[in-house]
DNA sequence: AACTAGTGCAACCGCGAAAGC
DNA sequence: CGCTTTCGCGGTTGCACTAGT
């Protein structure tokens, strides 16, 4: 099509805001209000264009906007956002007060879209890369030799145990699916990449201290009753632990919980599917978590 | 100390939708 | 109804900063 940039025109500057040009921006905004981009500038006596003027305010100096790191509640809703809305940066944006699209999209291509890809989810569809996980070929070898099954509820205890009723639920299910059929099995994983996730940092944090302390771990196996009360949802982690953070989205727009409601009922309409609304409790040593590195909300380099 | 690669983020660009005429 | 203008969104780029060698 080739139609010319409205920064073009001889005269408009481009390149980064100077403080003088903030002030002036703020200035003029602050006396006459924001909109009519195109004519601004020239009465704001700034030598940028329209669009660029508007960048700058809606991204940077807007008053209502949060600066600094994101926490892991709004990281956790960018993911689940992102999941149901794709790349739809404006209205993710919306579901987080203080944050612009500008900032949710950088961060995601920089720190979210990075750490799916290594835990081997595919960002984009929010499926797991089968093809890319050793745990798969782990997988099909103990389903196809059931006298070397694997064991799924090793993988419920230590450290960082998935002291979640929803994900013990599903592993519940999965513990009864391996009984019955692998094909359910695999399936169950494919839909849930977070499980699978979480499973694989799991056997790689075990098949770690295995490796460094060259013992092999003599913990006793979860009790099946425990992940039958967690599938009833009478699962009730210990109040003392670190590892189960209620998390609070109270914070967030009501307009997201509400989103991530109608959306989750679209989702599960057979009653089998997973509620997403359950996923806004997700602990804090959720895989998603686990990779990172957080203190006190601030991720360290 | 100098160089290089990686990272984070502000800003730009092009396109499509909406609004105005 | 069609054309033009304006706005907003998503993708991409460029640069400053940092870490590693």
């Amino acid at each position: 099509m080739g139609r010319a940039s409205c920064c073009d025109k001889v005269g408009v500057k481009k390149g980064p805001w100077t403080p003088e040009e903030d002030r002036k921006l703020i200035d003029y905004i602050q006396k006459h209000g924001q909109g009519s981009w195109r004519t601004l500038p020239k009465k704001a006596g700034l030598a940028r264009c329209g669009k660029s003027c508007r960048l700058r305010w809606t991204n940077y100096l807007r008053p209502d906007i949060k600066r600094g790191r994101f926490s892991f509640e709004e990281e956790e809703a960018i993911i689940q956002l992102h999941s149901v809305l794709g790349n739809k940066w404006s209205k993710i944006a919306a579901c987080l007060p203080g944050r612009t699209d500008n900032e949710i999209k950088n961060y995601w291509n920089t720190c979210i879209r990075k750490r799916l890809l290594r835990m081997g989810i595919d960002p984009v569809t929010h499926t797991p890369r089968l093809d890319l996980l050793d745990l798969s070929s782990l997988l099909a070898s103990s389903l196809c030799n059931p006298e070397s099954q694997f064991d799924f509820s090793r993988l419920l205890i230590g450290p960082e145990t998935l002291a979640n009723s929803h994900q013990l639920k599903m592993a519940t299910d999965l513990l009864s699916s391996q009984r019955q059929s692998s094909n359910i099995l695999c399936q169950g994983l494919q839909e849930q990449p977070y499980l699978l996730a979480s499973l694989q940092e799991q056997q790689l944090r075990l098949s770690s201290q295995q490796l460094s302390t060259c013992t092999l771990p003599n913990e006793p196996f979860i009790d099946e009753a425990l992940l039958m009360q967690a599938s009833a949802g009478q699962f009730q982690p210990a109040t003392d632990s670190n590892h189960w953070t209620s998390v609070s989205y109270q914070s967030l727009d009501p307009s997201f919980t509400q989103l991530v409601t109608e959306t989750s009922n679209l989702i599960s309409t057979d009653g089998q599917g997973y509620n997403l609304t359950s996923l806004l409790s997700t602990p804090a040593s959720s895989s998603l978590n686990s990779s990172s590195t957080y203190t006190n909300g601030n991720q360290l380099k």
